[in-house]
DNA sequence: AACGCCTACAACCGCTCTGGT
DNA sequence: TACCAGAGCGGTTGTAGGCGT
């Protein structure tokens, strides 16, 4: 926290509004502020907050009455505790979206980025670093070695790895919309999947989708799940009926994020997802065949490649993805 | 009571993205 | 196309307050 009565020129190289050096304050907001801020808010609404700054008759830059406004007095903001559920969420959906704390927010209603960014740096890392420590206490606790929501989805704990119920609402909703072949309907279709789970070990929900589904199409497609953690694990397969894009993971340089092998009719050779983070490319390696002898894109008309491979990381459409997943993204309590 | 350590979290900083010109 | 300004994001900092000694 920082000193209230702090003033300076503010730093917002951004900010056109202090090119005549006017003096901006910095640190803690006065009550006056706060106050000043919220009557200008709530009767003129957002606009430019450069403006809003100097009209609210404020000596802060736009960008530090954004903050403010966003993380502590917008009206819908819930103060408090974080509940387990919130926690749970939390820590489920960092796993998918790595930090991109925004898109994390955007699922708890209430709740800023920052107030998870700070709560994951200050509770959640912490506690996941013990318990993995606990499980394995081979496993290094580097920083720089893993991420705590890896570890922790690869060890079981804090949050179930069978989330059985997140699984069954994701995946039900990805096969009960999907009826097409086509490319975009994956893209449009995921599935999120975590753990070590397989098909055959899914809960009754979800396995009479799928069976179901693979039966229409006269096909057994078996899925075995891999073991990374982070940005979930899943694939996609497409005989017809099933349509699973796979949610990559977005955090580490040059990570094997995983295999997929496929059995039953359908016999695959590991299928590789790569991602770049230099590059932020996402290379996707399939060495799959049907039979020994057919391979996989003739069958299923994928022309060897998925939406999402050539996709940049900026580029995937996670309002998208969770705008189809209805029972996942929000959480109200 | 005084001190030091630790934690939580408000706020800043620098960067990227986006839209307008 | 290039440039600029504003918005937004994630990482980091700094300190108030709690707690143990």
């Amino acid at each position: 926290m920082r000193k209230p009565d702090q003033i300076k020129v503010c730093n917002d190289t951004n900010s056109n509004s202090n090119k005549g050096m006017l003096k901006l304050r910095k640190g803690l907001w006065s009550p006056e502020e706060d106050e000043k801020l919220m009557n200008y808010m709530l009767r003129n609404g957002q606009g430019c907050w450069t403006d809003i700054a100097r009209n609210a008759g404020l000596q802060r830059c736009g960008k530090s009455c954004r903050l403010r406004w966003i993380n502590y007095l917008r009206p819908d903001l819930k103060r408090g505790a974080f509940s387990p559920q919130e926690e749970q969420l939390i820590v489920h959906l960092h796993s998918l979206l790595g930090n991109r704390w925004s898109q994390i927010a955007a699922r708890l209603p209430g709740r800023t980025d920052n107030e998870i960014k700070n709560f994951w740096n200050s509770t959640i890392k912490k506690r996941l670093k013990v318990n993995v420590s606990k499980s394995s206490p081979n496993n290094s606790t580097d920083d720089t070695s893993s991420d705590p929501s890896r570890d922790i989805m690869g060890a079981g704990m804090f949050m179930s790895m069978h989330d059985h119920d997140l699984m069954a609402m994701c995946i039900d909703s990805s096969l009960t919309s999907t009826t097409t072949t086509s490319s975009s309907s994956m893209h449009n279709n995921p599935m999120f999947i975590k753990g070590h789970d397989h098909f055959g070990q899914l809960p009754p929900l979800l396995q009479n989708n799928i069976n179901h589904d693979i039966n229409d199409a006269s096909s057994l497609f078996n899925v075995s799940l891999g073991e990374v953690g982070m940005g979930g694990v899943g694939g996609y397969g497409d005989c017809g009926i099933l349509e699973v894009p796979y949610m990559m993971g977005m955090e580490n340089d040059n990570t094997n994020l995983g295999s997929r092998v496929m059995d039953g009719d359908v016999n695959a050779n590991p299928t590789n997802y790569m991602f770049d983070k230099k590059s932020a490319n996402f290379n996707h390696h399939f060495n799959g065949e049907i039979d020994g002898k057919v391979k996989v894109e003739e069958v299923v008309g994928l022309e060897n490649h998925w939406p999402g491979e050539s996709l940049k990381m900026g580029e995937w459409d996670l309002e998208g993805l969770f705008a189809n997943i209805p029972s996942l993204p929000y959480l109200d309590f």
